[in-house]
DNA sequence: AAAGCGTTTATTTTT
DNA sequence: TAAACGCTTT
């Protein structure tokens, strides 16, 4: 039908092909690491535009970060030049907000609500705990959040959160839930969670938004499939029953964002929901040598959860795979800097080529402080600039000019620099302005306008001078929002709120804080093509939006610091996976858990499958953690690691039978073994693999059947220790899930 | 109200 | 380690 030397369709293999063309009906490609599959998104897009007389704004493609959504479409942009600038491409994340701001209000939700990132949350969820007297200790607001996020991402709204709850637990999360979401709501503030929920809700609630979404969109695209939740993929479903035609692009392998409630089942689903679904597996790798992709194979193939695949590729060998085992964590950092000046000398490669991944982010700072000793040139991924108190402070400023009900921001600001407006009268404010029933910033106005209320203020003279001035101060901005784009506004801030000289302290903190401020601007720079209010809301949208892999810039030359989860999606000749020990990868958090433990494992797969060329695989026998220096294991998934595909010298490869590896895979399996009763491996626990000399007495483990005087026979599901007692929860037959203490229940195992 | 001091506590991963 | 909290003093 179409000439050889089509430009869309030529260099693709087989399979690549038929994922690009196969535009009718649902379409699930599973795609291995390296396998072109961007490329085939890509295509498919251009192939849709060009060769299907699709329009472009009835594309719509979803990805996982706004980094990979600007690459998409610059992508695209250069196979289909004049058609790109009418497509959706986002994150869902983005994709929803864009929808509620434009048809939200059908469901109550304010065109400029602003979203709430998790210091917001947690902020809510401690005025909520005050308004309720609950101590916080005891009620630390993050469980609350973590519970309220899991029901949100599963669709669980407050009412229905509260009618299924059984236990106090969930009680007390449900009392929690549905007043945070009153005070969000008040606030006109969403959190992630929200933005998926409340777009399914739209859809639901209010067909006719549905059917335009449904109409517009004819092509849904979903990149990275296996990472969505039960929320996203309800988007998904109602958007893509519509046409018929989504196509979604996933591996299972490179799961590894289960903790943020992602779901692999929703791949299983998607055939039974989709009808005639055609699968299409890539399983050609492009990007590693054979050494490198054999060594990643054999790594996942332990995995249960998982459908085994063939990964070939047509490479060459390359080099064996490097593992080096350091005394302690100065000791890798620095085998890690003279390696990659040791590669760079040799001209193997550039240093834009070369990335240092590590699990958790507290690993980098060695690596920075080592690189910047050797004078290599080096960039870290995920510095979370936005989480920057500086930074977060001018944002707060902004979101407060463009939501007045923002509370969670004007809290955060009204008295930074400090002007004279301590806790107490803030607390006098908050409770006054409920008293009236008006928004704290409206309570503010009032005092400042001399307006007389039905409640009179609590606020003293002192304090309301300086509550003035603020408003003044807001009222100041909040006009220049309408003048200047957001560049300029941020300036002004500075300078009308005193907040630039209050950063210029003189010390070297302050200056680092002041840059920080700088860079802000400088990224504000970007929206000035806008009109001014315009110009506000897309900055704020974006910056509340923004995530740490979408700061990756490969176009300076410096070397890549990045954790795994980050890494996921890029590439690079050189990788160097650090700090691969017990505790660390795996986690210690995932340790005792068979499905988190698997997913870690995915971790390191998605790290080894970064590599294109050469790959070092680094751990530490000793490790400072918290200040703390103590001995490290090397990690259990170097045992998984062919020796003919790895050289060197580390403990971790050497030897047999005996040795560390194996008293550690003997202790853990005992806890690994698959269940019949259909509990969730999830909740076991690997207590009974604790190490001998501890002077606990171990009386409950993980699947004992045991029997209660009161309660009946039941499943212990997990155990921990407190103390020298041990902290059991129990399954009981018709009861709901009871946490006891061993000490006290008087529970008997049963056998 | 703010600043200064000592104690504590946590670090998984992030849209 | 270093941020964050709580208590005391100014």
């Amino acid at each position: 039908m179409f000439p050889e030397t089509d430009a869309i369709l030529e260099r693709l293999n087989p399979a690549q092909r038929s994922a690009v063309t196969t535009v009718d009906g649902p379409v699930l490609v599973l795609a291995g690491p390296g396998s072109g599959k961007t490329r085939v998104i890509t295509h498919r897009i251009a192939y849709l535009l060009s060769h299907c007389h699709v329009p472009a704004y009835a594309v719509l493609a979803v990805t996982f970060t706004n980094k990979a959504a600007r690459e998409m479409l610059e992508r695209v942009r250069v196979l289909v030049p004049s058609q790109s600038s009418q497509l959706t491409i986002g994150t869902f994340h983005a994709i929803c907000a864009r929808i509620l701001r434009r048809d939200g209000s059908a469901i109550g939700i304010s065109p400029t609500f602003t979203i709430a990132d998790e210091d917001d949350q947690v902020a809510v969820v401690k005025r909520v705990l005050k308004d309720l007297d609950w101590d916080e200790k005891r009620n630390p607001p993050r469980a609350f959040l973590s519970r309220i996020s899991a029901a949100k991402s599963i669709l669980v709204g407050p009412r229905e959160f509260s009618a299924s709850a059984d236990n106090f637990a969930d009680e007390q999360t449900a009392i929690v839930y549905s007043r945070y979401q009153d005070a969000l709501a008040a606030a006109d503030l969403l959190d992630f969670d929200d933005l998926l929920m409340s777009t399914v809700r739209l859809f639901t609630e209010n067909s006719s938004v549905l059917q335009k979404y449904r109409e517009r969109y004819s092509h849904i695209l979903v990149d990275e499939f296996q990472d969505t939740n039960v929320a996203q993929y309800a988007i998904v479903r109602l958007l893509g029953t519509g046409h018929n035609n989504p196509c979604v692009v996933g591996d299972e392998d490179q799961s590894v964002y289960s903790w943020r409630h992602a779901d692999i089942r929703n791949i299983l689903n998607f055939e039974r929901d989709f009808p005639g679904t055609q699968v299409i597996v890539l399983e050609q790798n492009y990007r590693s040598t054979r050494t490198i992709l054999q060594a990643a194979r054999k790594m996942i193939a332990p995995n249960r959860q998982r459908k085994e695949k063939s990964l070939f590729t047509e490479n060459e060998v390359g080099e064996r795979i490097v593992v080096f085992e350091a005394y302690d964590e100065n000791e890798e950092a620095s085998y890690v800097a003279s390696q990659i000046e040791r590669l760079v000398a040799a001209q193997t490669c550039r240093l834009r080529d070369i990335a240092v991944m590590y699990r958790t982010n507290s690993q980098s700072r060695v690596f920075e402080k080592t690189f910047l000793r050797h004078r290599l040139p080096h960039k870290v991924v995920g510095m979370r600039f936005y989480e920057r108190k500086e930074v977060r402070d001018v944002l707060a400023y902004l979101r407060l000019c463009y939501n007045p009900n923002d509370v969670t921001s004007l809290d955060r600001i009204v008295n930074v620099p400090p002007r004279q407006i301590g806790a107490k009268t803030l607390s006098d404010l908050h409770v006054w302005a409920a008293r009236l029933g008006v928004s704290v910033s409206e309570a503010i106005q009032y005092l400042a306008a001399e307006r007389e209320t039905a409640v009179p203020c609590p606020i003293g003279t002192r304090a309301r001078t300086a509550l003035t001035e603020f408003a003044r101060i807001i009222e100041i901005i909040r006009r220049a929002s309408r003048e200047m784009v957001v560049a300029r506004l941020i300036d002004k801030v500075l300078e009308v709120t005193g907040y630039g000289d209050f950063l210029k302290d003189g010390t070297e903190e302050g200056q680092g804080r002041w840059d920080n401020v700088r860079e802000l601007i400088t990224v504000a720079e970007e929206f000035s093509h806008y009109e001014p209010e315009a110009s506000l809301a897309a900055f704020l949208e974006d910056a509340a939006l923004a995530a740490d892999a979408d700061e990756y810039d490969a176009s300076t030359d410096a070397v890549t610091l990045i954790t795994l989860h980050a890494a996921k999606g890029l590439e690079f000749d050189v990788v160097f996976i650090t700090g691969l020990e017990e505790g660390i990868c795996p986690h210690s958090r995932s340790i005792d858990d068979e499905r988190q433990v698997e997913e870690e494992r995915r971790l390191l797969y998605v790290g080894m499958t970064r590599a294109r060329r050469r790959l070092f695989l680094t751990y530490a026998a000793r490790r400072s953690q918290f200040g703390e220096a103590g001995a490290r294991q090397p990690s259990r998934f170097f045992k998984d690691l062919s020796r003919d595909l790895v050289q060197g010298t580390a403990r971790a490869i050497q030897g047999h039978g005996g040795d560390w590896a194996h008293q550690e895979r003997r202790a853990v399996s005992a806890a690994f073994l698959p269940r019949a009763d259909g509990w969730s491996s999830r909740f076991e626990s690997a207590v009974d693999a604790a190490p001998a000399g501890d002077q606990t007495v171990v009386r409950f483990k993980t699947g004992d059947r045991v029997v209660h005087p009161r309660f009946g026979e039941g499943t212990v599901i997990s155990v921990e220790q407190r103390g020298g007692d041990q902290e059991v929860t129990v399954a009981f037959r018709d009861q709901p899930i009871k946490r006891l203490l061993a000490s006290l229940a008087n529970l008997q195992i049963v056998s």
